[in-house]
DNA sequence: ATTGGGTACGTTATGTTATTACGTTGGTCA
DNA sequence: TGACCAACGTAATAACATAACGTACCCAAT
């Protein structure tokens, strides 16, 4: 029997691994890598990279935690609900590692359309777009523009 | 000076390593990875990583190769002239690595239209697909289908 | 012709990310 | 009971990527 949780959004069915690294995820607050997870989690008895590979690679599963290709590195979804075969599109600024998740169908429909045309069949998607959140481009161009008061 | 290949798309300005490294990529027919390529170029007297990255780098800054960070791999840029501006959409066969590489203006337009409403700088953008291809999908079904005669 | 800057190169070492392999534990169910 | 299965623990290793150093070469300004 696959494991519990995946019959549906229930977190409380997460096995304790899962649950401590689910956890951590959620405090970082931005994409944190495996080895950064598991170093948080030494003094709670974690000591191998398999054993966070495993419970990301659940959680992953479950639909409740995105891998971040580009930086090799995972973050909370923050979708309220599980996507219903949707793309998650993430945008991650490189300032400060804020991210925010997205959907569009229009993208999605482009793309079947596509995958129609071409005649393949999607497995999964990712789109992921590096920038400077609004926060920090403003950052920046104080910084140059030296007196904005 | 940047180097001369960086002024326009003239392969014939790469320097010995680039354009061994851009060969091997070429003759792969698929993704292929940095230590991949270092394998086989090290008859050719290619000894070690850096210089594999370091071609593919500058590479992928002129845009005749691009990078496959969903599995951390490189392969040639399909498109006729350099791209301005587009993002490059990549769908990826599991089955045999088949590369089929696309352009979207529509999808573009979204992306940039979510980026003004979130009022954030674009930097860059990866959309990557993985896909079985009409071929390893049609030896998948064939293969449990058994008899299609 | 010298000098300085920029680009690529070679070499070594190291850091980071991810998987394989194998044995154990603890539930579920015929 | 015992077959099964998912998760777990542990160790080793594979795969991916960069840091830090010095050298070689081209070119343009002095
Ligand atoms: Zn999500
Ligand atoms: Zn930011
Ligand atoms: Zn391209
Ligand atoms: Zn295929």
């Amino acid at each position: 029997m696959p494991h519990p949780l995946s019959a549906g959004p229930i977190l409380s069915g997460l096995t304790k691994n899962q649950a401590l690294v689910l956890d951590t995820i959620v405090m970082a607050h931005k994409p944190i890598g495996a080895y950064e997870i598991l170093g948080k989690l030494k003094p709670r008895g974690i000591k191998s990279p398999v054993q966070i590979y495993r419970a990301v690679n659940s959680l992953i599963q479950c639909g409740i935690v995105h891998k971040v290709e580009s930086i090799n590195a995972f973050v909370r979804c923050t979708h309220g609900h599980p996507h219903h075969g949707q793309t998650t599109i993430l945008a991650i600024c490189d300032g400060c590692g804020a991210v925010v998740e997205h959907h569009d169908d229009t993208v999605d429909r482009r793309l079947e359309a596509w995958a129609r045309q071409e005649a393949f069949e999607v497995e999964t998607v990712a789109i992921e777009l590096k920038m400077r959140c609004a926060r920090c481009s403003g950052l920046a161009s104080l910084a140059t523009t030296k007196t904005q008061v």
